[in-house]
DNA sequence: CATGAATGAGAGTTCATTCAT
DNA sequence: AATGAATGAACTCTCATTCAT
């Protein structure tokens, strides 16, 4: 009895160290030539085994690419939750700073592969990545933002996704920027202006202004944000009369 | 003799129509199906012509392909100088909005083809797009950037392409969330939160606060000076009214 | 009346003019690349007409090849028979030394049409060069050969095919090594040894030895017929250097 | 494991037998319609495998007419060695018969084939057959007559590429010249003329003359042969003057 | 007549997928 | 289960020929 029950051990252990080998494989290959200008040929003799094998680990070429999307963006959402718990500022602005990091990095080094997230896309139809894999990867900002806010340190006012749009759309384009200026030179320099800036825009955007420690002093400053809030309302009327 | 020196400027303009026609069917198939999944047949068929007509305008696939870029992001740039040009507002805040309106819309029409764009940066080694369009596109939003600082209306400290990044990051994101939220009604509605916030970030990020020279100490100088300019607007806004 | 056969003079010349830069270029192009690998706008651009315009005076590809190849053959032929008449050597040997020079000569100058035309023969069925043109310049070839072996200079029972293959076999494997040996310089040079060989070959092959009534008993009368035909050779020669 | 290590036998007795097919198919198919007239196609047709299988064994349809002609000539060359050392006679002319029997009976049978190797020479630049193939195979004569002359059967001072080029030439054309003659019946006859023919030819013109059995006595026949030598010279001196 | 833009059948080649071993 | 030889549909691109101007 026990004979057979061991090697099925022995053998799901096997199955699964080649399932990795394949889809480690798969990922480079998908990365350096694209979708369509991955070869199955290619992936399989990289991941030391047939081509013929693949295809009873996965149906299709376009299968063998969603499971790579999956395992990449599951990754990256596990990396950055462990980010936030390593993390041990407490304060919205510090842990903000963390998570930035980390992901300006992220975008840095898998620049590659997220591109080619996008790129699927609209190209390929069959390979429309599922939007769950994006959505869980923000969810570990959403959690940050709502957070901050129920902590009063971000305005109550400020809307969840458009903050969220600028913190990945930013550091994302950043990335790029970074990318361009030193192409061979990926060190960590250059990263943490990056960082700062944005944790200052949230901060000056963002923050919860105390408004006045003085109940009854309100300063010159407190007056100047007031009318700098009515000069935006009254743009906006304009803007949207013309 | 002269029957021959006169391509009869019907001649020329029947073939300027039909590189139109080839671009226009180009355009609509690579968006839909991607470099790769775009097929010649299909594109002349759109065309109205025959499959071997594209080659004596193209040399090939990956030359047509450059050639819609090229003639998109070119019409891209003057569109958005167009639209800078038009503008009303001389202070930087106004024509940011202008901008940042224009651009959002575009992203949103042309999510599909900007998609493409990139797709292609990483995948394809033979359409690299040359990075001069983008860097043409993006040079309005240098000028005016460089402007408002000139004129003291933004940080002299501030980064130049940091800011660029969060512009332009930040309403390509913000253009999937919306495309996201509401798939069919592509209708101008639910942009304006997002242009707003977007103005707003920059005058509280970037803007440059008169009272730079007391932290606290605002003077009355600076403030009879934003009320000034916020009498102004009101002025503009009120002689559009009447 | 007049005004009009005129110009259908000055028309038809203007014809024969474009005839001729046709199949000049054509010529030049189908020896260059094979007539597969000629191009139909190539052969246009090189005669300085239209595309369209060859299909004027020939029906198709092969038709004009056919023509060149016409045209070729029956130069060549005409050629040949000039070298004879203008030879001044009246005997066969003399004789077949001037055509022996003068094909050797052709076949170096024109290898690759002559290989163009023999690559024909097998592989293009609708092409297949008519063998009048071969059979017409070797006719020169054949009435040298019988009015050798009429005047008693060649052996009666030589077998005039077999002569003739021998000679134009020779030469052209002949010429193929010359040109193997040396690429580039194509001199006249070491034509000489070679002509000089298939000369002597024929007078010691189909040379009627006069001897031929006793095996071993050569008669004086002879001798005396060979040393008087020597003497006259001499006598030409020293004239000629007076 | 074992069954991983061996091919089982049977598996490269598949493969070769199937790469057989496809040579064979290829060269009847190139034969029959020339390079370019070939269509893969129907080579694989022919071949009774797939369109893409034939690319598994050959990188382009240049590399398998390559792989055509060297099974060819290499075959051809080997027969030619073959007939040579099955030959019992000794003599040099005795096994000059005997290549030239088997060497014309070779190119009537293979006249297509040839014509197509030379065909290719000047055409197609990709597919430039190697010259080693020729030279290996005419080695054979080479070795024969270097043989005769070591032996004296041949004079000393004769060229052996000029032999060569008469003994290769003369019998190609003598081919074509048979098989314009009788085009269906591609019998055996016929062709002992031209054999014998060409063996007269070498005893008449590269034969060692034992030139006077008898010191003394010079017979008039070894006088005549003089006399024609002479005149030899004469002739190549009045065809350079002019 | 001359032109050359337009045509489209057909070429060689690729590669995801299958299946006998 | 694993293999990799075999497949053939589908691709891009060519070019002889046509025909409106």
């Amino acid at each position: 009895m026990a004979s057979k029950a061991i090697p099925s051990e022995t053998q799901r252990a096997k199955l699964e160290r080649k399932e990795r080998a394949i889809l480690e494989a798969a990922r480079t290959i998908f990365v350096n030539h694209g979708f369509d200008g991955a070869r199955m040929q290619e992936i399989a003799r990289r991941a030391g085994i047939g081509e013929g094998t693949i295809y009873s680990y996965y149906d299709s070429k376009a299968e063998l690419m969603l499971a790579v999307l999956q395992q990449f963006w599951d990754g990256l959402t596990l990396e950055a939750e462990d980010v936030m718990a390593a993390e041990q500022a407490t304060d919205f602005f510090g842990r903000l700073r963390a998570l930035a990091h980390y992901h300006l990095n992220t975008v840095i080094v898998n620049a590659d592969f997220i591109n080619l997230t996008f790129a699927l896309r609209r190209n390929n139809s069959e390979v429309s990545v599922s939007r769950d894999h994006l959505r869980h990867y923000v969810a570990v900002f959403d959690r940050l933002f709502l957070r901050g806010q129920d902590r009063g340190e971000l305005r109550a006012d400020a809307v969840l996704w458009q903050a969220r749009d600028i913190f990945y759309g930013s550091l994302e384009y950043s990335a790029r920027s970074i990318e361009m200026t030193m192409e061979a030179d990926r060190s960590t320099r250059d990263q943490q202006p990056v960082v700062d800036d944005m944790v200052a825009l949230f901060r000056a955007h963002y923050g919860a202004h105390p408004e006045g420690e003085a109940a009854d002093g309100t300063t010159l400053a407190a007056l100047s944000r007031q009318i700098e809030q009515l000069t935006e309302k009254v743009d906006t009327l304009a803007s949207r009369l013309s």
